[in-house]
RNA sequence: GGGACCGUGGGGUAGUUUGGUAUCCUACCAGCUUGGGGUGUUGGUAACUUGAGUUCAAAUCUCAACGGUCCCA
């Protein structure tokens, strides 16, 4: 099969891929909702697996709320629902009755999960409550939906914590920051860390952290969010605790949230023109043997003896014995899946016990001695690693300018930095001038200097074509 | 929020202008063959998104719904 070049049409490509490699299919007949194909939900649940991993570690909970959210408890916090307003599924029957008080399908969980926190924290003993769960919320998208980047039914991880002080509450904005370098170090992707602006934080929140990314395309995805909400919600669903003296005090909440969005930006920003390549740890199959038959040696015996070996080390390992494709055509097969790691045997291997390994990340294969390629196994993943998380940094580098006035960015596929004074007149100068949106200020830069708009003193701002 | 285009076997397509017979590639199934970078061969299965309208007759013309793709705010 033939890919679309990566670079030249990413959109294309991206389809595609999804499409050949069996990840998700989008011929469902309801618009914006995909059904998940085993390799492609394998995928996401390791992504998940890693997720609970460094969230168990921090003391988090797994929970699971139900789907349906009455009005009433939707109506609590007015910023929030406004923010939602338009992109709620309702329902509205039960059987052929009409339901005395309408429920919408959770967009985001803070008006299921805050009545309960309301019941469940009594006294400072009871803090911080940290929980999490990992549950598909529903958004009536009506812009063009994208397989794993828009969708209607979104797979999603949310976060949810109640702190005693706010101070507390900063520390657990740490925590997040923390949890997620550790995350996307396993997924080999690259971001920023930026504040958005208050027009364009999270509804209900006091301020909103943002994890972006850079696509091939040159628009930037959001990947992750951390909110600070403060008391905003605790205030509205009475969530407090008792104080010494028998009063009582708002809690100070947080939340974490992420998607498939990741799965999205692994794909476009590891992949191809030769197809995907996952990086080890989330690979639904991290190694692929190919035997070449032999009819002067027995090939399989060798090769099963190789497999089980590499199952009993953890590995997550697959023999194609695909009777009726040549060795080339698997080549080219999981190549295209994007297992990193392929093992060829045959006679030449059999005879020597040698095995010949070729990595997903780079050119050609190398031949070994069966004792060495086991003593090298666990440097070759993360070789493969390290080369991802390198290519990756250097495509982001590559699609990001620093712009010195407006002029500089007129019609760019790419991510921009510039000097911004913060306000909101400045930014919607530059949206209208080109078309990026203000993904706002950088967390990591500390250049200060003239706001490229007004000349007013600021600090880094991030501006892109968003997904 | 506004606009454009598209919908034919599982995937990609020809046919639509000028209404009447549905083309090819790929995939799939059953053989045989082959096997160190997308084997060859024989046979087979399989399609006009849905609804309404115009007509003797609709994949083709009209309208709507649903779905997809792209562009602009």
């Amino acid at each position: 099969m033939r890919m679309e070049n990566k670079k030249v049409n990413f959109s294309e490509w991206y389809n595609e891929i999804i499409d050949i490699s069996g990840l998700s299919d989008k011929r469902y007949p309801v618009k914006g909702m995909n059904v998940w194909m085993p390799y492609g939900l394998k995928a996401m649940q390791l992504i998940d697996n890693l997720t609970r991993k460094y969230v168990d570690s921090m003391d988090f909970q797994e929970v699971s709320f139900p789907v349906l959210i009455t009005r009433g408890q939707l109506m609590v916090e007015f910023e929030h629902v406004k923010g939602f307003e338009n992109e709620l599924f309702w329902i509205t029957k039960g059987g052929s009755d009409k339901l005395e008080e309408d429920m919408a399908m959770r967009p985001t969980s803070e008006a299921a999960i805050y009545p309960m926190f309301s019941l469940w924290v009594r006294s400072h003993t009871d803090l911080p409550l940290k929980v999490y769960q990992i549950v598909n919320v529903y958004r009536y998208e009506t812009k063009h939906t994208r397989s794993f980047i828009r969708i209607r039914e979104i797979h999603f991880f949310e976060a949810h914590t109640a702190h005693a002080t706010y101070e507390d509450a900063e520390r657990q904005m740490s925590e997040y920051l923390s949890i997620w370098k550790k995350l996307t170090d396993m997924l080999c992707l690259p971001y920023l860390v930026n504040q958005r602006p208050d027009w364009d934080k999270f509804p209900g929140a006091k301020y909103t952290l943002a994890f972006d990314t850079v696509m091939p395309s040159g628009r930037s995805l959001q990947i992750g969010t951390i909110h600070q909400y403060g008391t905003n919600f605790s205030k509205n669903y009475n969530i407090t605790y008792a104080l010494d003296d028998g009063s009582h005090e708002y809690v100070s909440q947080t939340t974490f949230g992420m998607s498939e969005r990741l799965l999205a930006a692994v794909i476009s920003i590891h992949g191809d023109d030769t197809g995907l390549i996952f990086p080890p740890d989330i690979a639904p199959i991290q190694i692929i043997i190919v035997p070449i038959p032999s009819k002067k040696m027995d090939v399989a015996s060798y090769g099963v003896g190789i497999l089980n070996k590499l199952m009993d080390m953890g590995y997550r390992v697959k023999m194609d014995n695909r009777d009726a494709y040549t060795p080339g055509y698997k080549y080219n097969d999981w190549e295209m899946r994007g297992v990193p790691m392929r093992i060829e045997i045959g006679a030449r291997e059999v005879e020597n016990s040698h095995i010949t390994v070729s990595l997903r990340s780079e050119s050609g294969k190398k031949t070994m001695k069966y004792e060495e390629f086991f003593e090298n196994l666990s440097e070759m993943m993360n070789s493969i690693k390290e080369t991802l998380t390198q290519r990756a940094a250097s495509t982001m580098r590559d699609l990001t300018v620093n712009a010195a006035k407006i002029d500089d960015i007129k019609d760019l596929e790419k991510i921009v930095k510039a000097i911004w004074c913060g306000s909101e007149e400045c930014s919607r100068k530059i949206e209208e001038q080109t078309e990026m949106a203000c993904l706002g200020l950088n967390q990591e830069s500390t250049e200060t200097g003239k706001c490229i708009v007004c000349g007013r003193n600021g600090t880094t701002g991030i501006f892109a074509r968003t997904y």
